[in-house]
RNA sequence: GCGGGGGUGCCCGAGCCAGGUCAAAGGGGUCGGGCUCAGGACCCGAUGGCGUAGGCCUGCGUGGGUUCAAAUCCCACCCCCCGCACCA
């Protein structure tokens, strides 16, 4: 724990000293190459959590990269406060919700005489925002916070209406009605966040198709209109209530459900007629529109009034529940003599094919799951959704529709056409007939019904009318942003699928709402944006806020023709200003910022922003901006997952970012953040991570500290430029990850690889050599910067380091010296080989090893055999270079073999290195000794013959891979 | 249902797009050893099976196919995860 209080002050001595040089504000600099990148910002209804900690820490670590690299790097931030649900965590807060105020005090730690307060949920914002402002600083963030805004600032507002004022212009903006779950008593729309348990309201399309006894019409809601070709009757319950409503612009007279009709009324015009009970209806006669056939309305007790409209076509082929009524209906003694012969005259009428099952599949499906009756609801609901999916899956119209069931007037050719076609393609094709015929409406109902509201009213579906969408189903506009992504890098790759999937659907989506914070729309101020239409291109608003704050522009006179000629360049700059009152050298001051910093260079945020939020982005991107502006790459993080589960905000159990900076620290809370898996990924926060990435910093830190203790005026010979090479080596592909956003295995070259090199060193030495210590552990240091800033700040003011190594250069990749590196992995391979016998062996003690290797003679033909598997030209090479005949072509065969398993690696050493493998096995010989536990080492050459043969093993050796023999 | 992604060794995960160099990277866990007060801290080694000389056999969801050669390509099937809108 000593070392995480160390690591903790040392983040605050750098973290102010960070602050008081302004270290990460951004300006632009035309000397050098620029680098834009942003993470989504936090809705703040909460402290940021560790989900927020991944995102913004792999913009910042990539951010410090590539500021490493010599580029101006804009890293900025703002808190989103468009949006309902604080409104409703407010309200939860101002009706005394214990459970919820608990929530605050105990997980979040508001302070308890702050709570009446956060009845205000402009105060909860604000709380939170500054909250998680303080973490992101202490977390070590490389922001520029002069560059911070909200969404309720006047500026930004006036950005997003130029926005809105654009495409609508354009066209892209639509308006229509909408339908949306509701609250009669808040006469308001209600998402998840705003009803008992968090239920999401799920709204389904139901056609009413009306039967008809001539004078009233019979609307039946139901969700399968292919269905009507197998009526046989109609259900009403004879228990409740039923009204004759009169329709406004129809003047048609609907006999619906009495608990239906309150419902309905929000999303149809219409005054009531009459009530009366649902027994009246029972035995009348009404009129299939589709068929033109004469069913009777009957009895039925599983019909609930509230749902839909309250009255229900039978199809008894093809529904469960319609089927298990009309059996419990035949066995019923109570009925009018006359109506019952009526019952007992209907047949099922199967309309319908699966593969494999003869039997009408309602019928099959009662017997499947043992129903016998109307009252059976679970078998009934399990068999409905067997039904349901297994005809929409398999299921197609049957062959002879048109034959087996007569026409209505009108619908001549429907059966005929459908007769034979999945019931996929049937469905939309008789929903869009009864629809264009005006015998359906659309009508919509809560299909989990019921669903509660917070203040216990049950929600309905209202009718939204005048809904403004924005219209994403613009062919146009379409191409124009598959373009865009054509032309962007994603990260996954994998993930560009998806964003092409779902450019295609996108239709059109609401982007006003009547409630909430945000930007009221700039025509019609009754309606404010929603959350994710006024979030699509405000990145490029970061470039430019703090100008126009400097300036002190007036928010009310940032008109159009301001952010024409800031975004696009559009107008002049001189009438700009006179209407602005300010220098033109302003205005142009402000355009050229933007101009410099955009387009965005990486936009980071969770994959599950893909399908909304970062679709859109390209979408508002390519409608907007000219070519040269738009975005140039996306990431899309995985999740940071708690013990398995997801977190979940409303229940409180989330890992707040606070608490694990202030637990463990910022430098291990980020490296924990970049190792925990690859940017993609999943994974889960641990303490057994927090724990890892604490030793790998500890281990780099020791190490570092013991390499400077021990090192003295020495030379090691190739073990000195092995370190070098491998530990630059090492850098500089952790550099090309970073470049390629793996993030992961940057991290984990930087800490582990580098120190597991820097270990093996230490074991081949004395003392490690002063002069190699210093060039090595200078990089180093700067390779931990992009990831642990704070500690590696330390280290380099340790060594002497000038400024911040936060604004140091990354280290430059440098020669590297191939035969150094060849000879240690050929003595690895053979410390390997060693083992590898012994263990075969079983011997337990190593007195002596015989190495007989190659000198470096034999350099030129295992080039030859690196580039062709040719036995005779590797034989050749290997006569020339001294080999008898004899020898040479059987050990041509074995080389190919060898070399065949190599690595690429070991294939780069051996192309760029020719080392005598005698020497460099002398010279490592103590190491080997050492690491396979022998005695004694003795090294020959394969081709003194001279030399004893030790078990037969002097032929036995290859290039790279040495003769051995142990005793 | 529609759309997207995926099934690899005890577990997590790389590799598959550009077939051989893959018994298959890297973690984790487990076992053994060291560091010798102790260890959940750290280090070393082992971890499919067999093997007294560096080797062999089996193997990457299931079943087929293409090929001299398939975790990698093709077909079918089974299973899992995610999104589906007014919610940030």
């Amino acid at each position: 724990m000593e070392f995480v209080d160390m690591l903790k002050s040392v983040a605050r001595k750098w973290l102010d000293r960070w602050e008081r040089d302004r270290v990460f504000e951004a300006d632009p600099d035309s000397s050098r190459p620029k680098f834009f990148i942003t993470a989504a910002f936090m809705y703040p209804n909460s402290p940021a959590h560790m989900g927020h900690g991944r995102t913004y820490l792999v913009a910042d670590v990539l951010a410090r990269f590539w500021r490493m690299r010599g580029y101006d790097v804009l890293f900025p931030m703002g808190f989103h406060y468009t949006g309902t649900p604080i409104l409703a965590m407010a309200e939860r807060v101002a009706s005394g919700d214990r459970s919820f105020i608990e929530v605050l005090v105990k997980r979040f730690d508001v302070p308890p005489n702050l709570i009446e307060k956060m009845k205000d949920p402009l105060f909860m914002a604000r709380y939170f925002h500054e909250e998680s402002k303080r973490v992101f600083k202490e977390y070590g963030l490389s922001i520029d916070w002069r560059r911070e805004f909200t969404t309720i600032d006047p500026e930004f507002r006036k950005f997003i209406h130029w926005q809105f004022k654009k495409l609508k212009d354009m066209g892209f903006i639509v308006q229509g009605s909408h339908p949306v779950g509701w609250c009669p008593k808040h006469q308001m729309p209600v998402g998840a966040h705003d009803t008992q348990g968090d239920k999401e309201p799920d709204i389904g399309e139901f056609v009413a198709i009306e039967f008809s006894d001539g004078e009233l019409r019979y609307p039946t809601a139901t969700l399968r209109p292919e269905t009507v070709f197998g009526v046989t009757n109609l259900w009403v319950n004879p228990r409740e209530r039923y009204c004759v409503i009169e329709l406004e612009n129809s003047g048609k007279k609907w006999v619906v459900g009495e608990k239906a009709c309150e419902r309905l009324q929000y999303q149809l015009r219409f005054k009531v007629v009459e009530c009366f009970e649902g027994s009246e209806l029972v035995g009348r006669v009404v009129r299939n529109p589709v068929t033109g056939e004469k069913v009777p309305v009957l009895p039925a007790e599983f019909v609930d009034t509230s749902f839909a409209t309250g009255v229900v076509m039978s199809v008894p082929a093809h529904a469960p529940y319609d089927a298990a009524a009309l059996l419990d209906l035949k066995k019923r003694s109570d009925l009018p003599q006359q109506l019952l012969e009526v019952v007992r005259s209907i047949e099922p009428r199967k309309i319908i094919d699966v593969p494999g099952i003869e039997e009408p599949l309602a019928l099959f499906a009662l017997r499947k799951y043992g129903i016998s009756s109307q009252e059976d609801f679970e078998k009934l609901e399990e068999a409905t959704k067997f039904v349901y999916s297994t005809e929409l899956g398999r299921g197609s119209m049957i062959k002879d529709l048109h034959e087996k069931v007569p026409a209505a007037e009108g619908y001549e050719h429907l059966a005929k056409e459908i007769s034979g076609a999945s019931v996929q393609v049937a469905r939309d094709r008789v929903r869009e007939e009864l629809l264009n015929r005006g015998d359906g409406r659309i009508v919509y109902e809560i299909i989990n019904k019921p669903v509660y509201c917070r203040c216990g009213s049950e929600v309905v579906v209202k009718l939204l009318e005048n809904q403004w969408f924005i219209n994403y189903g613009d062919p146009r506009w379409k191409e124009l942003a598959k373009k865009l992504l054509s032309s962007m890098k994603i990260v996954p790759e994998e993930a560009r699928a998806q964003f092409l999937a779902t450019i295609d659907w996108l239709r059109r989506r609401a982007c006003a709402r009547t409630r909430g914070l945000g930007v009221p729309l700039p025509w019609d101020p009754s309606w404010i944006i929603e959350s994710l239409s006024d979030s699509t291109i405000y990145m490029a608003f970061y470039t430019v806020v703090n100008r126009i704050r400097e300036a002190k522009l007036d928010p009310e006179k940032l008109s159009e023709e301001f952010w024409d000629y800031v975004l696009l360049g559009k107008g002049s700059s001189s009438d700009v200003a006179r209407k602005l009152g300010v220098d033109e050298s302003t205005v142009e001051r402000i355009r050229r910022e933007f101009d410099y910093w955009y387009p965005l260079d990486w936009r980071v945020s969770g994959k599950d922003l893909i399908p909304n939020h970062l679709t859109f982005f390209i979408f508002n991107h390519a409608a907007i901006f000219p070519e040269s502006k738009w975005p140039r790459g996306i990431i899309a993080n995985g999740w940071v997952l708690l013990k398995g589960g997801k977190m979940s905000k409303s229940r409180g159990n989330i890992v707040l970012l606070k608490d694990l900076v202030h637990t463990w620290g910022p430098d291990p809370t980020r490296l924990a953040m970049a190792i925990g898996a690859e940017v993609p990924q999943d994974f889960e926060i641990t303490d057994d991570l927090m724990k890892t990435a604490i030793s790998y910093i500890r281990r780099v830190y020791t190490l570092i500290k013991e390499l400077r203790e021990k090192c003295r005026n020495v030379s090691n010979g190739v073990a000195d430029r092995w370190l070098v090479s491998k530990v630059f080596k090492l850098i500089d592909e952790a550099g090309k990850d970073l470049e390629n956003v793996r993030i992961r295995s940057a991290a984990i070259k930087v800490f582990s690889q580098v120190a597991q090199a820097v270990e093996e060193y230490l074991s081949m030495v004395e003392a490690p050599s002063r002069e190699v210590v210093e060039k090595i552990s200078d990089a180093w240091v700067r390779s931990l910067a992009p990831f642990t800033p704070f500690i590696a700040e330390e280290l380099w003011e340790q060594l002497g380091g000038e400024s911040y190594v936060s604004l140091a250069r990354w280290p430059e990749a440098r020669e590297i010296d191939y035969e150094a590196l060849l000879s240690v992995e050929l003595a690895s391979r053979v410390i390997e080989d060693v083992k590898s016998i012994a263990r075969a062996t079983k011997k337990e003690r190593i007195r002596m090893v015989a190495i007989y290797a190659y000198p470096a003679s034999v350099c030129s033909a295992v080039r030859v055999a690196l580039s062709c598997s040719s036995v005779r030209d590797i034989g050749k090479a290997l006569t020339e270079a001294g080999i008898p005949k004899d020898r040479a072509f059987k050990l041509a065969q074995r080389m190919i073999r060898v070399l065949r398993e190599l690595d690429d690696e070991a294939k780069e050493l051996l192309r760029n290195a020719c080392i005598d493998e005698v020497e460099a096995l002398k010279e490592l010989s103590s190491y080997i000794a050492k690491k396979v536990g022998a005695d004694r080492i003795e090294v020959y050459s394969a081709l003194d013959a001279e030399a004893p043969d030790l078990g037969g093993k002097k032929g036995a050796a290859v290039p790279l891979k040495p003769g051995i023999y142990i005793e």
